[in-house]
DNA sequence: TGCTAGACATTCGCTTGTCGCATGAGAGCG
DNA sequence: CGCTCTCATGCGACAAGCGAATGTCTAGCA
């Protein structure tokens, strides 16, 4: 309908516009601004040759808004408020007083690493918003290398190349741990080689961790007989609590095994201790940095602990 | 808080930075907006150089948004759909689909002139939203000198200057009538002297027509007795067509007097026509010229009546 | 491994816009 | 009748913004 073409409009127009409203003068508005009367008479007039209107009556002491300034002025004031709202909004994301942070971890690594160094950050920084989203180590590192999480911790398979676009840095190795019931003869051992267990009942579920370790201790290791599935933790430890058999648990999620389990660990010649690092974009946002830095603490903190 | 200075915001930069946002790409965005690649290359730096951060992450294959760009994105949205309403209500202003039109008119006026005018211009602009104010035509005078009203219809008295910063449209010349009950003898003449009426009882409101009246055919008028006194048009006409006595009506309200009474002239010799006006700025409203268009059209159509 | 294509960054020169200074024009006020 | 206040305008200087060309990096391909 309005055909104006109106290539561009610049807003510092609207500042020096919005400062004549309140002033009453072009006079005034220009030493309220720090500029000089011709300049701001000049930008009126440009504003209001761009709005083919004129914003202002003339009056021998002054000037007035004009039926069009009037219609301008609540838009002028919209704006100027959204661009000071959009530059609060930057700031507060540097001083990390606000912004976003989407996390990713995968599952064993949601027990105690990442919700501790949440909570320090969440007390830390209250204004920012972190989400978290639990998956196989595989598909955050996809996320992260798409610019849609702003960091990962994961556990990458040490035979896989690391992914474009994505930096890891490095937490922890995490040993490996045999759950036993209570009453297993090497409930009370330091550690267990893999043979000694070769007559094991296994309990494997649906996760990369078995084959994890069977593939790193290829011929040695014992061949389980995976007489018995179980899709997650609890039915697992839950077999394990009743003496069905053995299975493996990693060490980030020793905390949250229930107590009648014995956890042993096995001997570091039979499995290599487990990598897991965070992922970020190769520029993290400072939000992820920040959250990097409390991973680190919390990692060192966990490290004595993982033999538990 | 976030301290930045900015100065001044160029909303140039949010149509380069939507662009690319949108695009994807700098040479896309450029190709859209008809720069060049280097052109919007810089705007964007200018900026992040502004926001103090890094709004897009540079690919090998083209750009993506980064947090900050994301916190940017929904505010310059928000900018530039506000700067477009902003220039659409303008040029609807300019083509009279839009916009106020504030009407100021003594009461006769708003008998017949005004809502007629009124409401041509409602069926003809429907989008200019109309406000009508009653009252004296002096108050009126100044609420348009203070730019508070856009047209006021005003019968300023003949003596009195015309106020500064108002200029006048003649209307029309309104002759002076008088009401008389039916039954009265000069109830069938064309005309009649004050002369003939000086024995009649008088009943005067406190409006100023009847100052305005008597004080035009000074010695030769009538001392009215002034034994009844009403306030307003119902009262007057009631007692009028009560057999109590005559009274003054402005012949613009000739159409709304009831049809028991009579309503004759005044000989022109005694009462000079009064002068019915339209108040406007010195430059005027598109809404008040167009409306002054059509209280011109209605004044024309209304004079041959007047006579009733 | 070298080549090509596509994308952003940078340099250079010119046009354009913007500012300050000074002056002019117009209207109240003593 | 001049004084002073206002906005408008001509002028020169400076900075911003643009286009054209070039540099740099990466991905894909032979």
């Amino acid at each position: 309908m309005a055909g104006m073409p109106t290539p561009h409009v610049s807003p510092g127009l609207y500042e020096v516009f919005l400062a004549v409203a309140r002033a009453g003068s072009f006079t005034a508005a220009a030493r309220v601004l720090g500029y000089t009367q011709s300049a701001v008479s000049r930008q009126i007039q440009a504003l209001e040759d761009e709005t083919g209107a004129a914003l202002f009556e003339r009056l021998p002491r002054g000037v007035r808004l004009s039926e069009a300034g009037r219609v301008l002025l609540p838009h002028a004031e919209a704006v100027r408020d959204r661009l000071a709202r959009a530059r609060a909004e930057l700031a507060a994301l540097r001083t990390l007083d606000g912004g976003l942070l989407r996390l990713g971890a995968f599952s064993s690594a949601g027990a105690a690493l990442v919700p501790r160094a949440q909570a320090v950050f969440r007390a830390r920084h209250p204004g920012v918003v972190v989400t978290r989203v639990e998956g196989p180590s595989v598909k955050h590192l996809g996320l992260v290398a798409a610019g849609e999480e702003d960091l990962a911790v994961v556990s990458p398979a040490a035979d896989r190349p690391a992914p474009e676009g994505v930096t890891l840095h490095h937490l922890l190795d995490e040993p490996m741990l045999v759950a036993l019931d209570r009453g297993h003869p090497y409930a009370g051992r330091r550690d267990v080689r893999l043979a000694e267990l070769a007559d094991e009942e296994w309990i494997v579920g649906n996760e990369r961790l078995e084959d994890t370790l069977f593939r790193a201790a290829p011929a040695a290791g014992p061949r389980p007989r995976t007489g018995l599935m179980a899709q997650d933790w609890i039915a697992k430890l839950g077999a394990v609590a009743a003496g069905l058999g053995v299975t493996l648990v990693p060490a980030l999620a020793a905390s949250s095994v229930r107590p009648d389990v014995a956890l042993v660990t096995i001997h570091p010649d039979d499995v290599p201790y487990r990598g897991i690092f965070a992922a970020t974009p190769p520029a993290p946002t400072v939000a992820a940095t920040a959250f990097l830095g409390l991973l680190r603490e919390t990692a060192q903190e966990l490290t004595p602990a993982t033999g538990r």
